[in-house]
DNA sequence: ATTATTTTGTTGACAAGGAAACAAAATAAC
DNA sequence: GTTATTTTGTTTCCTTGTCAACAAAATAAT
């Protein structure tokens, strides 16, 4: 296995170790709440107006899913929609003072991984970070163009 | 956004990209197949004596999500069980010739993923490289630690 | 040796998410 | 201005994965 694929695969088994953990520690604090609907309630409190299509493109879901998760966090009084008196179309979000809470709750624990994982971030040097960041924009940016190749409609894949 | 956050957001969002580009150009390929099946199956080519549990642990999935896949691998023809003349509990999976065919277009895709992505890592210094993967294993090695600090049987949550 | 605990895999009920078809509004074409 | 196309969000059906309960075998405890 040459470092390529060693570093794709490390950080594959990385990010899925991460997420599990975040997501039990999530669920452990936050009962209740499943962590898809907290993401989204992060996303919602961190960008105005935030809507079905932009959170669909940002967590790489179809519409349809984040139609149905936001219609059950408005059920349950977290988020609102409001529209603008000039579009009748789109449909935004914003969260309600629970929701605020929610997000508050989040955050805090959001702190807690960051200090849960110091000693691992410590060690890093500037160079490192820097180095490490424009490798992920750059690969970032060259799959956006794979992706954009493709000449697809995303929902309907 | 502090640095830290820089990053591993930065690389969720490269990931969630990867994974959706990778299984888009994959079931384009394979059509017929899920990326979940080949997953699957290129994990039990690779690894000798893989079984429910052994994937359930790569994958971070559930047991029970394994052994529907896997069943379902198995009447497809792709994937054959077996058992050892001493344990009449474990049961493992090998490839069928039918499955090999799959591995092996797989490991062409994933040559061809690598050669799409050769700009990037050409940029990369081997210092770089040996940087990240530190880094990885630092920090894979840190979860590691906080997971087992749960103490918690990985099945029933 | 016998009993208790753990490991392993499976199943059925349920929930989350994807695919496709759809309606309504906005935008583009003409 | 009218018509065609695109965008946006919703709904229905279906697949996939989780959860929890379970049985069988292996291992540990006594």
């Amino acid at each position: 296995m040459n470092k390529e694929e060693q570093v794709i695969m490390g950080f594959r088994d990385l990010f899925n170790k991460m997420v599990w953990l975040n997501k039990f520690k999530m669920e452990e604090s936050l009962k209740g709440y499943k962590s898809s609907e907290v993401h989204c309630i992060e996303y919602i409190g961190r960008n105005l107006d935030s809507n079905v299509t932009k959170l669909a493109e940002s967590f790489y879901m179809t519409r349809g899913a984040i139609s149905k998760l936001t219609k059950k966090l408005i059920e349950k009084g977290l988020i609102e929609s409001y529209q603008k008196p000039d579009n009748k179309k789109e449909i935004y979000f914003r969260l309600t003072e629970q929701g605020k809470v929610i997000y508050k709750i989040h955050a805090e624990l959001h702190k807690e991984f960051q200090e849960r994982d110091k000693d691992v971030f410590e060690q890093v040097t500037e160079e490192q970070f820097d180095s490490m960041l424009r490798f992920v924009e750059k690969y970032s940016r060259h799959l956006d163009a794979e992706i954009k190749k493709l000449g697809v409609d995303i929902q309907s894949e």
